[in-house]
DNA sequence: ATATATTGTGTCTATGAGACACAATTTAAG
DNA sequence: CTTAAATTGTGTCTCATAGACACAATATAT
């Protein structure tokens, strides 16, 4: 019986990449989003992502970063799977599956290049409930940013939501907007010595008081993660 | 163009799902393998899983306790996604996704189904190399062992080996083979407690020693997440 | 000059893991 | 029955790192 098994007898489930991409712009986290030009969900906003592309695509990886230039017109400087959501009913075309992926950029990376299309925004998570959130995809927003809170407790993810070269006070603000509390400035000063994968900038830079230190993440190091996490 | 987009006009690439449920047995931590009947990789050792039937499974997750029940007769007592897997070269059949989820069983529940089946077994995970393993499934198994290490060191996700009724000594043990090296017992007992996901059991057990305590899963409860890492 | 803002350092406390001694039982051997 | 060995459970000291917070350094604005 397994033997008669061919590509063609199934009823293969409606396959779509989807990206979740975030940012931090004036204090608030934000989340790339698309106007839907066609049905279903037709005007609804809904996130960037696709069918896969078998003949380009060599991985969904690619798909996801295909479909993500399509609207930012680069490269996300930090992009993982998030998970795959999947069901019956969350697409009324039938069964579908979206691998959606998890990916971090700096706002002025991109911010010249939609600006002036209005139907690619970055929406401000605390506000999608305000709005026609496409398919399930306002679920899996909410996922998307508990993955995100919770990896800024472990680790430096929130550097790739900041330019090149950053000082400990802005890296500190966007961690703060993306857990939705202070941290202490002597731990942050902590963890960036210790994780080794920073380097520091000869010229300091002017913020509003003493000359700030800036720093850039080393070419090649990985992500690291701390074996502690910071208050959660 | 976008408008006439529609289901039949694309190549979807192969969607499967696989999983990798592992258990401890005999201080070795073994993952169930299936002995392929049919090609690609007859003969070869492969995970356990397959196509989506979407007729019947209203999710993946369902698809993965489908195919699971399939083989072991019983749903395992921990299951979650790990990750997807794609690419055009890892099926010869063309661009495939697998859609694999990472699962734990205490080896009790289900030996007594397996043991009579020659093509179902627990394989030693750190025997594969010496096996003949289909697709990439030699990667992925390593990829959800490291998951389950690193659960390991801020969770509780080792009882879900054990059965319901277990002993501190039982769990750490399990606990060492999985990451493959000793630890406290005050602090496995210090994470029992804090944790309060576990209840104990009036009578105490055998242990060829003084008599154990005996503890449980409470109902109901979710697994706890520690926030710093036993020592890595 | 002085007030204010921001950066950076010094250091004390709090939490929880690691180490390890030792007490409490239970089984096995004589 | 006595004693040794095994295993469980407790007490407590050390160590690493986050939180708190004072204070010094240095910039801008008035």
């Amino acid at each position: 019986m397994i033997n008669t098994y061919d590509i063609n007898d199934f009823k293969n489930p409606l396959f779509t990449v989807d990206s979740v991409l975030f940012t931090v712009k004036n204090d608030a986290l934000k989340v790339l989003m698309v106007k839907r030009a066609n049905e279903p969900f037709i005007n609804s906003w809904g996130l960037p992502g696709g069918f896969v592309d078998v003949d380009s695509d060599t991985t969904t990886d690619a798909t996801a970063l295909r479909k993500l230039g399509e609207k930012t017109s680069v490269a996300p400087q930090y992009l993982e799977q998030l998970q795959a959501f999947s069901g019956v009913d969350r697409d009324p075309r039938g069964f579908s599956v979206t691998l959606v992926y998890f990916a971090l950029i700096a706002a002025q990376e991109v911010s010249s290049n939609i600006e002036t299309i209005d139907d690619v925004q970055w929406i401000d998570v605390d506000n999608i409930d305000n709005l026609s959130i496409a398919f399930d995809h306002k679920v899996i927003i909410e996922q998307a940013k508990k993955r995100l809170q919770q990896k800024t407790l472990y680790s430096m993810v929130p550097v790739y939501c900041l330019p090149e070269y950053f000082t400990v006070g802005q890296l500190k603000s966007v961690i703060e907007t993306i857990i939705g509390k202070t941290i202490q400035r002597k731990s942050l000063i902590r963890r960036i010595e210790s994780a080794n994968m920073f380097e520091t900038i000869a010229e300091k830079v002017k913020s509003g008081g003493r000359l700030a230190q800036q720093y850039k993440v080393k070419s090649g190091v990985d992500i690291v993660n701390f074996e502690r996490n910071l208050s959660s």
